[in-house]
DNA sequence: AATAAAATTTAGTTATGCCTAAATTATTCT
DNA sequence: AGAATAATTTAGGCATAACTAAATTTTATT
């Protein structure tokens, strides 16, 4: 009874899926050495499953050698699909079950691959159907559209710019611990107050504190400019 | 940093441990065609698999050739384990997310092998700590041991007998609603009206109706006397 | 343009976990 | 007991998804 057109994926197809969205996203090259390295799989193992892809009944990705790939409007459906059980997950489990903004990643991972569209829905639904996920990254909607991220990287700001955060590109269980000791966490109130050239530190006032951020924390820190 | 004695088991494997504890539980012989049966694996394939699993490290199963299977006190502790997370599951599902006792069952069947002790922990204390599942099933304790069940067959009643209904062993979407349409559910109050030999049928009086039932479902629904 | 370095692909293996067909062993019937 | 039947195991394959080592292609350097 499942849909010909949402032939099953295999688990490892779909994390394929979601990591060569990501990549493509941020305007990096899905190349078979990026792919190899974010997925932790060795480059020969992913030339073989992009081939896979690529040749699958309704192709997955396009896929030029020595070129890397892209997704075809098919494989692009599939990884928001995965990316909103992820995103959706990380929220039902801070909201219902008390986890913190550092514990849910891991769970959701393995989660995302085996809900059910009615488990998706129940939950979108039992929250409202929330917008953001803990991280304060968009999750994409039910008709699987990726909404826009208007919000610019802390690392692009200057001194008397200020704003709010907005997102939090992260999933390190220590980086995220770190940042909320720092109240550096989506909603916060943020203010440029020095830039350092060439190590590219920012001097950051949140709330009281004020704290000084490399470009590997700011990089990863959404603003919404205000 | 996983601990050494719980390394990780498939999915394959958690399922067999968990359908040969069923079949050993009800003092059935856990024999490679029931196994099978069960499972919907071939014969040829549960001989390959028990043969591993009765090899494995520290061995999961005992194992004589044309003689069936019997857990070890290690792979009997993985089967609770299952269990624990599939009925725990189904309660959670019920309760937070409204589904209904015929739907939970596909949807635990799933997520029982995906989800952390954490996860298992926080459902567990949200609930209270639950005793049964939705269709009244015990629930292993968080240290693994499964309670007694004191409950007899409806289909062991004779007329005059009253009891209420402590659980239904069914999973079956389409039975389930049955029973439940008919207020066959735990916690229902029932009275033994009428015997017919040869049948076994049993005309059972629930609330204010009166229902013919046959084996196959007396057989499936435990009663608490009174 | 030639060479060195890096990225990528090909070739050949491995581990899981399933399958069918054929052989074997156990059980039941005459 | 001997034959038929049923249960079980062995043998040989296949699909998926990983790996390492070696070959190839692309890119960067001199
Ligand atoms: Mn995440
Ligand atoms: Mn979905
Ligand atoms: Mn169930
Ligand atoms: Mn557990």
């Amino acid at each position: 009874m499942k849909p010909l057109t949402q032939k099953t994926l295999t688990i490892s197809i779909q994390d394929y899926l979601k990591h060569i969205y990501e990549l493509t996203e941020n305007g990096e090259n899905a190349s078979t050495n990026a792919l190899a390295r974010k997925l932790r799989i060795s480059a020969p193992s992913v030339t073989g499953m992009v081939q896979k892809m690529a040749s699958a009944k309704p192709a997955l990705v396009e896929y030029q050698k020595h070129q890397g790939v892209t997704l075809t409007k098919e494989g692009r459906r599939a990884a928001l699909e995965v990316i909103r059980h992820h995103r959706l997950l990380e929220a039902w489990l801070v909201q219902t079950l008390g986890y913190s903004w550092d514990e849910v990643h891991e769970e959701a991972e393995r989660l995302e691959h085996v809900i059910s569209e009615d488990f998706e829905r129940r939950i979108a639904a039992a929250m409202g159907h929330p917008l953001r996920d803990p991280h304060g990254e968009l999750i994409p909607t039910a008709d699987l559209k990726m909404p826009i991220e208007d919000s610019t990287p802390l690392s692009a700001l200057r001194p008397t710019q200020t704003g709010t955060i907005q997102c939090v590109k992260a999933a390190d269980t220590g980086l995220l611990r770190y940042l909320e000791s720092l109240g550096l966490v989506p909603g916060a109130q943020i203010e440029v107050k020095e830039y350092s050239p060439f190590d590219h530190n920012l001097t950051v006032k949140v709330g009281r504190k004020t704290t000084v951020l490399g470009m590997n924390i700011t990089s990863k820190i959404y603003i919404e400019e205000s």
